[in-house]
DNA sequence: AAGTGGTCTAGACCACTTC
DNA sequence: AAGTGGTCTAGACCACTTT
């Protein structure tokens, strides 16, 4: 038995739904109806479908009424934060450099205009699974890197510059072949691809501020992503 | 001017955290509070505040307040419906055949237990950019396959069988190196591995009831994920 | 005109936290 | 005890869709 009369009703709309009770497409009871049904105010029932929306089982059609929804089966969550299959990170080398095409591209900066890069090592169980780059950057008057060295996560570096809810981030996901020190480092033979994730922070006007790479060894594993659609598990 | 008072009320108090005029953690005035300062009911104040914790820009906490809350910046979504980056999809072969060891583990069968495959070859722009396996396992009475051709989706494939609500999807990105075929198809080198895609279909007692495989040719490019941290532009 | 969802109000009571 | 969020009600009015 659930707490609250609006759960006693998500439950029970979740349970015909699921079991196949309303066809795909199929329109449920207006809000009227199940208010009366459940003997319960229209409040409560918009609360109950309300979750429900939310939980994508169900859309609403202003006029019209609530309707099922299929699940598409094409999104997915993934979670990726940089240390991600790994027990242990520890900071390789920081340096200050003239930028690569890639890293120009990537932050959209002259040839001219020098890059902070951060190298790191993924350990798990003092295996190197992963080496991971950032490049931001540089400017004068940067916080020392000594400093950073200590804290150093990727948005959180760019924190201290831009308000943390300013920022965006976006993963790319695929293969290349690593340099020499990558390949020396993850003691992985250099002319074969490595997975590679590739990371992007914005602001919200769409400048690169940041740019991440990470080559994952083949004793990092697979990436796993769950498709998006679940149930109300909780509150 | 936005239209609803909730909606007004929304973009003012994200503006107000996205600036950082809250710091983070800090914790908002109460439902009370701003309901008198923004001369509305509590209901609508509450509303409003619900749109932000769905945002995941805020939290709250029963008999203390709602305060700001870090974005992460570890949680992405993914698109993938085993036809991103292809414009056009050929079906190769459909096959019943006795499953290997990867397949026997993957769908959690006997090796006695035949397999459907349907293999299926995604092109962009009449380039070969990735095989697609799915597998299923074979029962009597299953529908043609001559029919299933014409259709075949991997969760629609199954949903006949189960109610489309009742299935979960799982991805698993890594690398493998391609079976000659395969090699062929995409005209790639057979000793160089390919970004895969690995796709298992389970019901929600957790048996798996399908599984896929998807090699990306290096044409296929990168999969690219967003940082699930979004403003509310639709409601 | 009648039925549907969408917005909004005013007020009651409860559960939790802080002082 | 006072303040906070959480649940719930009854009823008004609006906008959209169908007949």
């Amino acid at each position: 038995m659930e707490k609250h009369l609006y759960m006693e009703i998500v439950r029970q709309l979740e349970k015909d739904i699921l079991s196949g009770a309303y066809g795909p497409s199929d329109m449920l009871p207006s809000e009227n109806t199940l208010a009366a049904k459940f003997g319960v105010s229209r409040v409560t029932i918009r609360k109950s479908l309300d979750i429900l929306k939310n939980d994508g089982l169900i859309t609403s059609m202003h006029g019209k009424g609530y309707f099922i929804k299929m699940p598409t089966f094409n999104k997915y969550h993934l979670i990726f934060d940089g240390k991600t299959g790994s027990d242990y990170s520890r900071f390789q080398k920081v340096l200050i450099s003239w930028p690569s095409d890639e890293i120009q591209r990537a932050l959209g900066i002259p040839a001219d205009r020098r890059v902070v890069e951060f190298h790191r090592v993924l350990e798990r169980s003092w295996l190197p699974v992963a080496y991971d780059e950032k490049f931001i950057p540089y400017e004068r008057g940067m916080p020392s890197v000594e400093i950073e060295i200590n804290y150093a996560e990727f948005p959180e570096l760019l924190s201290s510059k831009f308000s943390p809810f300013a920022i965006k981030t976006k993963l790319e996901i695929g293969m290349s072949y690593p340099p020499a020190y990558v390949a020396n480092v993850l003691e992985c033979p250099a002319d074969i691809p490595l997975l590679t994730v590739y990371r992007y922070v914005c602001d919200r006007s769409g400048n690169n501020v940041g740019y991440g790479r990470q080559f994952l060894s083949p004793d990092f594993g697979r990436l796993e992503a769950d498709s998006d659609y679940s149930l109300t598990s909780e509150f």
